[in-house]
DNA sequence: GCGATCACGTG
DNA sequence: GTACGTGATCGCG
């Protein structure tokens, strides 16, 4: 029967004529239509092949390029009150190099660019390419001048550096006019990140087809993989449909955001979180960190002479040479030449992880060798080289902070990430000693301490937990004391320990799977601490239930701020899935008002430190950390302040701890 | 050259 | 169990 069932019948009689199929010519096929339709879809790779153009919609007839100034003087005399998009277009970089020779026009002067889109209609919608008649300078000028009250565009940050005036003014006495300009912004991909945290990308033609119905080409569909600035040097007519349409659905979708946002109760979150951050970040990323860059070189060779040592040991131990970081042939070794037992844990292979590793310790020293390598090893490619790579001529590093990239509201940092630079084991966290303030200043680095836990006190209003933090007492071993009955002072380390971990495992959205991995214990005995902590907790317990009910009513969790986070698992026919679903909706709220709390520290303290002149700068943001390099005479004020801005925050039943360390290097502040 | 996979760093 | 980003390897085209 079951055989029956699942043979597939290869003789059933089916009349097929394929010379009817056949296709009269490809433009049968590859029609305007189905182009529409595979763009919807988004069939991207389908849509490489068509030959027709994406319909042409009325925008593109208003097109147009400037290059002279009267023409130019003409439009801005157009501009009204009503809002105005923009987009800066970059210069080619003049460092790299072009088919293998140098260019050889001089470099561009700084905050120069290549052309400036402008639209504010449906009709005024331009180009102005920057030369001998239109300077990059008074463009901007006649941008921050323009009657229009808002100003739309995309990626703020990335043309921040471009837009001078805003760059120029951020001293004390001009604070006001700052404030004004700062606020005239409205940024597209932020707004549309708010209203869906999980796409991780936001760009034109999505935001045209899920807010404004309209198909516009994309990006790769007019400039491929080259930039828009070196597009506009080959094929002008693309390079202008880009710009132009980046601008209009700016303009375009401006209203449509600016409504849902409202609808969705985040139009404050937007205008007085989101959008200032802006400028707090671009702000960062141009301050930096200072690097030593000798004493980083000097770390790294200190790694490679250990990671040497130790390989020459494994090939010893496994009597031959192979390639440690293959996990793949580091299996075949471990698990089959030598035997080592339970070779379990396997997806497409044998498993190599340091989980699986620390229990074959026991079993043969060249476990606990490789398990030393690949911390060295990690230590020395994505720190010691990977941090290198980063260092400009002015010995600083500066990362790019990403705003619109995760779930939950939290930044994320790239090229490089700081917000993972090792400080667990010791000889992972020398390596922050190379990160320095500059000449005779030092860090002021400030942490909120268990900001999470804290949340869950104030969100639920479980009284037990918002007594033990107003007693400032140590969270876990009070939790431990309570969920296990005994004296706080006769807490064991294990019993803390255990504690401990469930603290985090509320946090993160509890499992009993996920606390027995954790704890290396049985799943019952995981179950057990967590229905004993929830006894413990009863107002706990209640808050998590409500949230989770209230996502799958909703499909959404929303923070104190009112950020939302979908939860499209909840509805999943996958019971892992909705499960997961469940884990997310407990923890995003918490995370993400984490999130939100930090973000209105960040503004605070930037704006306090400009208007009120001191020379120190926030540097670094690490989820709960904020790090500030600051002269050595504005020390004491600083931590006051910073301190300050990180406690009053937000208002809460419970105190928002602030812990503070200072340091001439990140090693000594943290 | 690209993407998937594994492993591992942070909060 | 949450949330991320990066590096090395390996198989694919």
């Amino acid at each position: 029967m079951s055989k029956k069932l699942a043979t597939i019948i290869t003789d059933v009689p089916v009349k097929y004529d394929f010379t009817e199929a056949a296709l009269a010519s490809n433009d049968a096929l590859y029609t305007q239509e189905a182009y529409l339709m595979c763009k919807k879809l988004e069939f991207k790779n389908l849509l490489g092949r068509f030959s027709v153009d994406a319909p042409k919609n009325n925008a593109q007839e208003h097109f147009n390029v400037i290059k002279t100034k009267a023409e130019a003087e003409r439009i801005w005399k157009k501009v009204d009150e009503k809002p105005l998009a923009f987009m800066v277009i970059p210069n080619v970089d003049n460092k790299q190099e072009s088919d293998g020779q140098m260019l050889l026009f001089a470099p561009a002067p700084k905050n120069a660019f290549a052309a400036l889109a402008v639209a504010f209609s449906e009709e005024d919608i331009y180009l102005f390419i920057t030369g001998d008649e239109l300077a990059a300078d008074d463009l901007i000028a006649h941008l921050f001048a323009c009657k229009s009250k808002q100003l739309l565009t995309a990626n703020l940050k990335s043309q921040l550096p471009y837009l001078k005036w805003i760059n120029e003014q951020r001293a004390a006495e001009d604070w006001e006019a700052y404030c004004t300009q700062r606020n005239r912004f409205f940024e597209r991909t932020v707004a549309a990140y708010l209203l869906n945290p999980l796409k991780g990308e936001y760009p034109c033609d999505d935001i045209a087809k899920d807010y404004l119905g309209l198909m516009v080409p994309g990006k790769a569909d007019l400039l491929g993989k080259k930039t828009v600035a070196e597009v506009l040097a080959e094929d002008e007519k693309k390079a202008v449909d880009y710009a132009c349409y980046e601008a209009y659905i700016s303009w375009k979708s401006y209203p449509v955001l600016m409504e849902s946002l409202k609808e969705q109760g985040m139009d404050k979150l937007f205008r007085e979180i989101e959008m200032p951050l802006v400028f707090v970040l671009s702000d960062m990323e141009r301050q930096g960190i200072s690097i030593d860059a000798d004493a980083l070189k000097e770390y790294g060779e200190k790694l490679s002479v250990s990671i040497i040592e130790l390989e020459q040991k494994i090939y010893e131990e496994a009597g031959e040479q192979f390639n440690i970081n293959s996990p793949k042939q580091l299996g075949v070794i471990l698990f089959e030449k030598m035997q080592l037992p339970n070779g379990k844990k396997t997806k497409t292979g044998f498993s190599t992880s340091a989980e699986v590793l620390e229990k074959l310790a026991g079993d043969h020293p060249i476990v606990a060798d490789i398990l030393e390598y690949r911390k060295l090893a990690k230590l020395k490619s994505t720190y010691a080289d990977g941090l290198a790579n980063y260092i400009d001529e002015t010995g600083k590093i500066h990362t790019t902070f990403h705003q619109t990239i995760t779930a939950t509201g939290r930044l994320s940092s790239t090229d490089p990430n700081l917000q993972n630079i090792p400080i667990r084991i010791e000889l992972g966290k020398m390596i922050r000693k190379v990160f320095h303030p500059l000449d005779g200043d030092l860090f002021v680095d400030s942490d909120y301490s268990q900001i999470e836990l804290r949340l869950l006190a104030h969100m639920s209003g479980d009284k037990q937990l918002i007594e033990a933090f107003r007693e400032n007492q140590d969270i876990h071993r009070s939790t431990a004391s309570k969920v296990f009955h005994v004296p706080f002072d006769e807490v064991t380390d294990l019993q803390r320990r255990n504690a401990k971990a469930v603290n985090f495992g509320i946090v993160y959205g509890i499992s009993a799977f996920g606390l027995s991995q954790d704890l290396d214990i049985g799943q019952k005995e995981a179950q057990g601490y967590i229905d004993s902590y929830f006894e413990t907790y009863p107002k706990i317990k209640e808050f998590l239930d409500r949230t989770v009910a209230e996502a799958k009513e909703k499909g959404v969790t929303k923070t104190l701020y009112g950020r939302i986070r979908p939860i499209p698992e909840l509805s999943s026919s996958n019971y892992m899935q909705r499960q997961f679903g469940e884990r997310v909706a407990m923890n995003a709220p918490i995370q993400g008002t984490a999130a939100d709390i930090i973000k209105i520290a960040m503004i605070r303290v930037h704006d306090r430190l400009i208007r009120e002149n001191y020379k120190s700068r926030l540097i670094l943001q690490v989820h709960d950390e904020l790090l500030i390099e600051t002269a050595e005479e504005e020390k004491d004020a600083v931590i006051a302040l910073l301190e300050q801005e990180m406690q009053s925050a937000a208002d809460l039943s419970v105190e928002l701890a602030v812990g503070t360390e200072t340091g001439y290097d990140w090693y000594d502040a943290h």
